[in-house]
DNA sequence: GTCTATACTGAGATAGAC
DNA sequence: GTCTATCTCAGTATAGAC
């Protein structure tokens, strides 16, 4: 392998040591830059190349398409954050045993990791246009649902009056406010820009966690 | 006028009277509805026209952009909606004067209209797909803003020691947790799927509420 | 197995005849 | 006001160099 790029080399096709293996991450760091920039459909495929410097084909030849191109820069961020979703939760449960974790550290779990991960440039930013666009089905369900069930089952654990309908709908309404608030912009409202993630991640969690503890409708 | 419309049908181009007159109104309709069945950019223009029995210059001349078109799809039903809002408002503060309408009559005020318009075909559905592509910083000053500010001081009235920045956010995260529950989709999670109207918006004000009644923060 | 060059189809937009 | 023809640019597909 290192005999082959020593060859390549010297070849008038490859100017520079390495370009042409690492193609692939040069494409996903620039569409992850762009897509979190001016969005997905507003991105075209050749202003992605010029960023990455690669050829047109090279995405069809690493991704087949425009949407697996897309699943596939979420999915490396997701994964991450994920886990770190899943490790937070697992030491806060340890912490309480035998006692189920307090409700405010699940959502603290939930919420902080995709906070965090947004100082990377503009990618809950692109979460959240996603999943508006309606292109998350399959994604979701792939890289997404054994983190939900998780936490699910956490929440059922905290709150064991809540039926698990009344938890889905609520982690629904739970994911739309940490979506807006990820993707509130300075030019929609100037007094919601200059948060800190730390300041954001406590009022969603207050605001969050309250939403749990109500009763399932007010009726 | 009339006149004109009488000569128009002997004419080789008219072949029905009205035709003419309503292009308009048949590439809103047609618009709508495949905005909100499809989503916006997987609705091509082309669809559009044959859906709606017009000429595909017609689009440009009475609307001028794909974009346009959107915005003014979006402003036929969201003068009404928010109309209605208004009305339960008014209605509601009239109803407890002088003191402040409760606040889940406030949240109701707001999101119940939002429920209700999503009778039509796919309307909030595809205002959630618009918000989040970003589509929606001058469609929402000039067609949301009033409303906004309305809802606003009434709930300063009727939670005087929370600061107008802790009511922005709480009020941007209670948009969020509604936004996601118009457009929560049947194939996503089933279990969200058989719910009425009517108890969607109790379960989305009894959270949103007790959201609201929450600290600031948790600290 | 990787990448380049190039062509294909369909999109939104526009000009000008009527 | 409406229609035809055309423009530019998008995503995609393929043939072949290395």
């Amino acid at each position: 392998m290192g005999v082959q790029i020593f060859l390549l080399d010297f070849s008038h096709t490859y100017d520079l040591i390495g370009r042409m293996i690492d193609t692939k991450q040069r494409i996903l760091d620039a569409a992850e830059k762009l897509f979190g920039e001016k969005g997905y459909d507003s991105t075209s495929l050749r202003q992605i190349i010029s960023e990455a410097k690669v050829n047109l084909a090279a995405i069809h030849y690493h991704f087949g398409s425009k949407q697996e191109l897309l699943d596939q820069v979420i999915i490396r961020k997701a994964g991450p954050m994920n886990e770190r979703r899943l490790k937070l939760l697992d030491r806060f449960e340890a912490e309480s045993a035998p006692e189920s974790a307090a409700l405010e550290k699940i959502v603290v779990a939930f919420v902080l990791p995709a906070i965090l991960v947004e100082k990377s440039p503009g990618f809950v930013k692109l979460m959240g246009r996603v999943h508006a666009e309606g292109l998350m089905p399959e994604i979701a369900r792939r890289n997404f649902q054994p983190m939900i069930a998780r936490f699910l089952s956490a929440l059922h654990r905290a709150l064991p009056d809540s039926s698990q309908k009344e938890l889905i709908w609520k982690a629904h309404f739970a994911l739309g406010a940490m979506s807006i608030a990820l993707t509130a912009s300075p030019d929609v409202d100037p007094e919601t820009a200059a948060e800190s993630p730390t300041n954001l991640a406590n009022r969603l969690v207050a605001f969050i966690s309250s939403g749990f503890r109500a009763p399932a409708t007010l009726d």
